[in-house]
RNA sequence: GGAGAGGUGGCAGAGUGGUCGAAUGUACCUGAUUCGAAAUCAGGCGUACUGCAAGGUACCGAGGGUUCGAAUCCCUCCCUCUCCGCCA
């Protein structure tokens, strides 16, 4: 969320800032709203203060045993006007907060302005892409020719976008969701922590995919109580343990890891990516989630993006690293480095992980803040990052490390996970 | 799922219609005392909006209602605890 103070002061700025996303936002709605609120609020103020004065007195005037009929008679000459000018500005708060909740961040200067993802700018490349002297396969063939990764069955338990791994691969998964989460804790500092896969609307409203977003969400109903909501990503769960909490300034920075299954509806990605394991309903990740102090975010981001990095230059992926245009920056994040591994089915590098600063604007959502040096509330900076999506790792070593025979070759630092094994060989 | 109790400031905890944004304790900050500290004493100490300021307004789990006036009464929801049942 933004700052209601930054709109009212610098409209402009604001609107300025948001035109770099690509859809200008058109703020004559809320400059009507704002000319009209200032007067009434006062007004309101004022009313009420009158108000409660006099009822004041009432309380005097009885508790003295006197005739109290001649002020409650002056309130009661008050009430339509307070009655009806508090409920206008309660409608005006509400469609001041509608329009706050889907504003988006501000893309951080930083940022490169563009329109979509072509305008993304490579700042970074990491390994070469292998040179096979055979026909590379993608990971789906692999996967079924291993007799390990099975999409038949999964669609006739579930449905389209599901996967079922068995034995080795389905080891492996698992092997890269632990090495992930010990490197990150015994090497990066992190905390590990489990957290719930089901939130309610408000933690969906805090790190920003509500009200926004919810047709990406798989939704629980259950009769009469509020929904619950499957986690599209442990970034909701974990950055929500801060929510209306003041951190003791020493508390920061809060350094997280967590590894959960996701769960997107996939609604309007229509067609993309259908065959695989790439866009499923449910796939695992590794999050990394820090908060920090405000003046710590930036270095922060590059920080927890090179976190994301080691990962993949262990397991000796080819990866490159990518800063999002304006336009291309999900809903919430200030700015976002996305990492993309090499596929060398699709020959291309394709999206593993993104790691994004989100600044203040979760934080004021969340009402999440620490005491600064004054002693005063100050909003944290909060920040994510995929460390990494296990699924498509899994699916960028089943390609890169593919042999000519259809086997596929571990990565040297998973064989401690895999009990010592070199080699995923097919199934028979 | 059944029965009951309860949600108040950083924490503990009083307050059951009026002078309550809220006693008291504790924690914390400042000052006095001290060589220094402890103890003691004095003062300060919630969040947000608004105003140059004085001040004003809102907030006692959330949302509605009753009333001239609600922390206090009523309704709905959320959460916590105790006992029973069920269960990995």
């Amino acid at each position: 969320m933004l700052d209601i103070q930054q709109l009212r002061s610098n409209l402009d700025a604001v609107a300025e800032g948001l035109a770099k996303r690509g859809k200008p936002i058109d703020f004559t709605a809320f400059r009507t709203l704002e000319a009209e609120r200032k007067t009434l609020q006062t007004r309101t103020q004022d009313l009420q203060a009158q108000r409660n004065s006099l009822s004041k007195q009432i309380g005097m005037l009885k508790g003295q045993g006197k005739d109290a009929s001649e002020v409650m008679a002056q309130v009661g000459a008050l009430g339509d006007e307070l009655k009806a000018s508090e409920a206008r500005l309660g409608e005006l708060l509400t469609e001041f907060n509608a329009i706050l909740a889907t504003l988006p961040n501000i893309p951080d200067d930083t940022v490169p302005v563009g329109a979509d993802e072509t305008a993304n700018v490579e700042i970074k490349r990491w390994g070469t892409p292998k040179t096979f002297d055979f026909a590379v396969k993608d990971h789906t063939d692999i996967g079924e020719g291993l007799g390990q990764l099975d999409f038949v069955t999964a669609a006739k338990i579930s449905g389209a976008r599901f996967s079922l791994l068995k034995g080795g691969i389905a080891r492996l998964h698992r092997a890269l969701a632990q090495f992930m989460l010990d490197t990150h804790t015994t090497r990066h500092g992190y905390t590990e922590v489990y957290a719930p896969y089901l939130v309610n609307a408000a933690s969906l409203f805090g790190t920003g995919q509500l009200p926004k977003f919810e047709e990406d969400l798989f939704k629980v109903l259950r009769g009469d109580q509020d929904p619950l909501y499957l986690i599209p990503t442990a970034e909701v769960p974990v950055t929500n343990i801060v929510r209306d909490e003041i951190l003791a300034a020493e508390a920061l920075p809060l350094k997280l890891v967590c590894h959960t299954p996701c769960f997107r509806s996939e609604a309007g990605s229509g067609g993309r990516d259908v065959r695989g394991m790439i866009r499923q309903h449910q796939f695992d990740k590794v999050e990394l989630v820090q908060v920090v102090h405000p003046d710590q975010s930036a270095a922060a981001h590059e920080e927890l993006t090179g976190h994301a990095e080691a990962i993949l230059e262990a397991l000796g992926l080819p990866y490159r690293r990518v800063v999002l245009c304006s336009g291309d920056m999900g809903f919430s994040a200030a700015k976002t480095y996305d990492l993309e591994v090499w596929l060398p089915a699709q020959d291309t590098y394709r999206e593993i992980s993104s790691c994004s600063n989100f600044g203040a604007f979760q934080a004021r959502r969340m009402q999440a803040r620490f005491r600064n040096e004054k002693n005063k509330p100050e909003l944290c900076h909060t920040l994510n990052g995929s460390g990494l999506a296990v699924g498509r790792t899994l699916v960028a070593i089943l390609e890169n490390n593919q042999r000519a025979d259809g086997s596929v070759e571990i990565p040297e630092a998973l064989r401690p996970y895999m009990g010592g094994l070199e080699l995923l060989a097919p199934t028979r």
